[in-house]
DNA sequence: TAAGCTATTGGACTAAAGTACAGTTTTTCG
DNA sequence: CGAAAAACTGTACTTTAGTCCAATAGCTTA
């Protein structure tokens, strides 16, 4: 497997070195122009105050992986980095043995990112996508609710008028409003918007 | 490395073998109560109708990285599985050579799992996460909407309220509407909370 | 330079949402 | 059985949102 570094500088790092010793540094800007070789892993070193919508995407039309390297990357960052297409991302001092791991992993196909971060990634999303199931309601806003409540609350969260709700659940738009009002007070939201952010999970 | 198959009968499928010949296979529910040995990954075969919620608990308790096998998975069982703390899920019928990589990549503390499943999920996960980041309106509207109407379609997003978005951008709160009456002619929705939806993933 | 786009704002509405009083009916539970 | 809770609805608002006309100013581009 063959690895080379893509830097704003031909600086070549201990652990780098320690890591994979035949690699080799290539500027940045010449990498996104075609620069370096066909490589296994192309890693990519990221300052700080760099961004990478601007840095990554020469770098991910080439073939081979990337992964990113950043000083003590943070959630967001990595996110984004995975997003875009990046294989991994992890911090530019890391120790050369996880350095190792790291190019072991994505050259077999696999994905560097925290466990952790994942799972929560993940359950997040699971989260959103059944939102339309009565129970994630439930989980939201345990206990508080009234049967009728969550119902209406969880048409709102959809999207619903207040006269599509009353059409759908057979009732006065009035009643539809006061049910709302009883929602509002039960889950400390002052209208639809913010209460269907609550329930989403986008908001505390 | 270590391996241990966690099934429900005794069978060594042909791939299995040919992948990992030393790994033996442990009924599941012994190996629910303590049985086989520690080993670095524990594959656990789901079949056609298994609630991923009942069988792997008590697997996930015990050492070693878990990995569910089930033929041909599907998003949702791949998310569920990642999400309850498996390490990757793959086809129960994989070639011996993936069953390999996933078990170096396991094996070396990456994930398994499909790099287009990730980046969706990141996608959307990191577009709600990143609610207050311009870019990722831009993301979901691609082109549509102008710099300042963007501002605007964020706040909203967020659940604030007219009001609240003109003082936030020392403009006049007629001048927020004028911006809101563009943003849904051109993306198609009618009030703010089926914007709000749209920009953070919850409807087309 | 003219046209097109964006940002801003006004006037004047209509529509929808949300609130505060009130009440009746039905259901549940001690 | 009686009290409390839940569901339903009315009256009468106020507030907010959203629409449809219009206009000016600034910037960009063919």
């Amino acid at each position: 497997m063959e690895y080379e570094i893509v830097d704003t500088e031909h600086a070549f790092l201990p652990n780098w070195r320690a890591a994979m010793p035949a690699a080799r540094v290539v500027l940045r800007t010449a990498a996104q122009n075609g620069a370096g070789g066909d490589v296994s892993i192309r890693w990519c070193r990221l300052r700080a105050g760099e961004s990478i919508a601007v840095v990554l995407p020469a770098l991910l039309a080439r073939k081979g992986k990337t992964v990113i390297l950043a000083d003590e990357p943070g959630d967001a960052l990595i996110l984004e980095a995975l997003s875009a297409g990046a294989a991994g991302c992890c911090n530019t001092h890391a120790a050369p043995e996880v350095l190792q791991q790291v190019a072991t992993v994505v050259g077999n196909g696999g994905l560097w990112v925290g466990q952790n971060l994942l799972q929560q990634l993940i359950g997040r999303t699971a989260r959103i996508l059944t939102n339309r199931n009565p129970a994630s309601v439930i989980d939201v806003l345990p206990g508080t609710l009234s049967e009728r409540e969550m119902q209406v609350a969880k048409l709102v969260a959809g999207g619903a008028s207040n006269k599509e709700i009353a059409n759908q659940l057979s009732i006065a738009e009035r009643t539809v409003k006061a049910h709302l009002t009883a929602i509002f007070d039960k889950t400390g939201t002052r209208d639809r918007l913010q209460l269907s952010l609550k329930i989403n999970g986008l908001k505390l």
